[in-house]
DNA sequence: ACTTGTGTTGAC
DNA sequence: TCAACACAAGTG
């Protein structure tokens, strides 16, 4: 029935382009694109890339040409600013906000929500919880300077992983107890899935994104989208030790996270259990395993999106 | 099996 | 800098 929910939502019209490329549905042939930085895919789909200092930065794959436009507009504009050819300018000429809000953010952070079709959603986010002007400092999310002003941070709580929560279920089971008592509510009528972006503090600002729904099914809160890929890179074995903290108050922004629904910081903090066998994955350049003593993984979570407008739906 | 993303090359 | 082509890596 839903087949393709997520291929619905990922499709999110970015603009929609307005007059500018209506035709858009992938052609059979596809030649080449009309767009700037579109590649044609062998499946009939699009790939957006970016070129910066003779190295290609892919951006992702997508389903409509005019997104995949899009895409790379969003690189451009975050890569080379606004001297950069891009495929919608009408699209960025009233978009002040947008502007600020790609300067807030690493190249790297961009890219990854562009890869991952999570840049509109972020965006909104940024936008809606902005209304004041800590729109940067606080609303904005992951301002580089307030996340290095965040040293303090409270346990909140732990789980030790499991071997299906390291394993090919790519999710991580989140206690059900804590996940109601710090993490946001999840209305199941809504099913709307939420996101949570997360900064690797100790990956040089690398961000992560997992989304955190409810699986009816086993009753269970889960982290899904985004988790496998962190217990590879990261190395993540059974019987290590997730702890998850939240960043102290913040004084310095004045934005107190009380309330769900609100930006609310937190970090999360893997302990790796000693093991005789180093089943580790040996992620090269990444030097995160010391290979011995207990590997510490800090991330730095920035927001919780609340994707209900886009219609995504994972859980059912 | 299918899709994504990288290697790589050559044109602009 | 850019995209076409090939194909390996990743994902379900």
């Amino acid at each position: 029935m839903s087949t393709s929910t997520q291929e619905a939502a990922e499709q999110q019209d970015w603009m929609n382009g307005g007059d500018e490329g209506a035709a858009a549905v992938a052609s059979p042939r596809a030649p080449s694109s009309r767009y700037k930085g579109v590649v044609p895919q062998p499946n009939g789909r699009w790939g957006a890339q970016i070129y910066e200092r003779h190295a290609r930065v892919w951006l992702g794959t997508f389903a409509d040409e005019a997104a995949a436009a899009r895409a790379y507009d969003v690189a451009a504009l975050r890569f080379r600013g606004r001297g950069g050819a891009v495929n919608f300018p009408a699209a960025h000429a009233a978009a002040a906000a947008e502007m600020a809000f790609l300067a807030a953010l690493p190249k790297s952070e961009v890219v990854d929500m562009l890869r991952k079709h999570t840049y509109d959603d972020e965006l909104r986010q940024a936008l809606r919880s902005s209304s004041s002007a800590a729109a940067a400092a606080a609303g904005g999310g992951r301002d580089r300077a307030t996340a290095m002003l965040v040293p303090r941070r409270v346990a909140l709580f732990e789980k030790d992983v499991t071997p299906s929560d390291v394993g090919r279920l790519n999710r991580l089971v989140v206690p059900k107890l804590q996940a109601e008592k710090h993490f946001p509510q999840l209305d199941e009528t809504a099913a709307a899935p939420v996101l949570l972006a997360f900064e690797d503090d100790a990956g040089g600002g690398k961000v992560w994104r997992f989304r955190y729904s409810y699986w009816s099914s086993s009753q269970s809160y889960v982290l899904t989208r985004g988790w496998s890929r962190f217990v590879r890179e990261k190395g993540l074995a059974a019987g290590d030790t997730v702890a998850f903290s939240q960043a102290a108050a913040a004084a310095a922004s004045g934005i107190d996270a009380g309330e769900v629904g609100v930006k609310r910081r937190m970090f999360i903090e893997c302990r790796k259990r000693k093991r005789k066998g180093s089943s580790h994955s040996g992620v090269p350049g990444d030097g995160c395993c010391p290979g011995g003593g207990a590997r510490v993984v800090r991330l730095f979570g920035a927001n919780i999106a609340a994707a209900a407008a886009i219609g995504a739906s994972c859980v059912r």
